[in-house]
DNA sequence: AACACTAAGGATATATTTGTCTACATTAAA
DNA sequence: TTTAATGTAGACAAATATATCCTTAGTGTT
């Protein structure tokens, strides 16, 4: 699956602050988790991350919530994989040999090294704000608008998109 | 860590099987699970697997265990990875989003079709048989001659090594 | 100061992947 | 034909990732 579930999480929940930067300044994980599809705590932990993290703002209290901090849009993917996924995912030899580099390469070292340049180009040439860019923002516009009436209703509405 | 666990074990039992093809006609579960180390009764789900889709061929009693097929060195790592991991890791959005493609994409869609265009190319153009070439031999040589005498003593070596 | 609202944090639960154990079926060899 | 060596299969267990619940701690409002 290449990335984890949480690091999906993670990239919607900051499109929707982003794309909320213009309504109201703070938005609620309440909110974020029932718009996404997302189990509300989990939604929790993984933003409380962000922010620890400083990819997002929070604040606590009454009209709390979080919002996106300067860098957030100029932030590569990159950083984000790490802090939500580790660096497991580019250190780790695909045949799990303790000692495995150039020198000293696993029968499948060059392949891999190969498949991880190109996802670290990716990745690094990618910043979060690039994938608000044109029609993209409406997708995820679509993910609070196109949606029906009541909370209960959002959720099956924003499950049949996630 | 894009590919499983078990996907490593495979690997590393093909080119096992393939490195002692010389030696003797069958190789056993028993031994190549010693010598790389794999968890023997999981090693053997594996090479369960492997057999019924006709990558190595099995046969039981006495003097029974696993060789390569004639077509094993030829196949290329795509269908492996099909077989033991299944085709999620191509056809799942990165985002979780059902319906992903170029007409209706998430906003990392065509990142995440790069890097996808990228890991096919790699796994469809490496041959089980090209990762057996050169010095690479010799790495997986290693990995039953370069360990100790008695047996526990090899899997704790050849744990070392994996 | 008291209250209500919201994120933060920790404990627990569920799902998935990985690993273990036991019994059974097949086959070669004696 | 008996026996022992092997793969096959399924139930169970442990580890990890994902999800839920409850409590705590800030923060603005009254």
């Amino acid at each position: 699956m290449i990335f984890s579930k949480s690091f999906g999480y993670a990239i919607r929940s900051i499109l929707y602050v982003a794309v909320m930067r213009d309504e109201k300044r703070y938005v609620q994980v309440e909110e974020i988790a029932a718009k996404l599809a997302v189990p509300r705590h989990f939604m929790g932990k993984i933003m409380k991350k962000l922010a620890k993290e400083k990819i997002l703002i929070s604040t606590k209290g009454p009209s709390g919530g979080f919002m996106l901090s300067e860098h957030t849009l100029e932030m590569p993917l990159m950083d984000l994989i790490v802090i939500i996924d580790g660096v497991e995912i580019f250190d780790t030899c695909a045949l799990r040999a303790k000692e495995c580099n150039a020198d000293n390469p696993c029968p499948m070292h060059f392949q891999m090294d190969s498949i991880k340049r190109d996802l670290k180009s990716v990745l690094s040439e990618t910043k979060i704000g690039g994938l608000l860019e044109e029609d993209k923002t409406e997708f995820i516009r679509s993910i609070s608008t196109a949606i029906g009436i009541e909370p209960s209703q959002k959720i099956s509405e924003a499950q049949k998109v996630y």
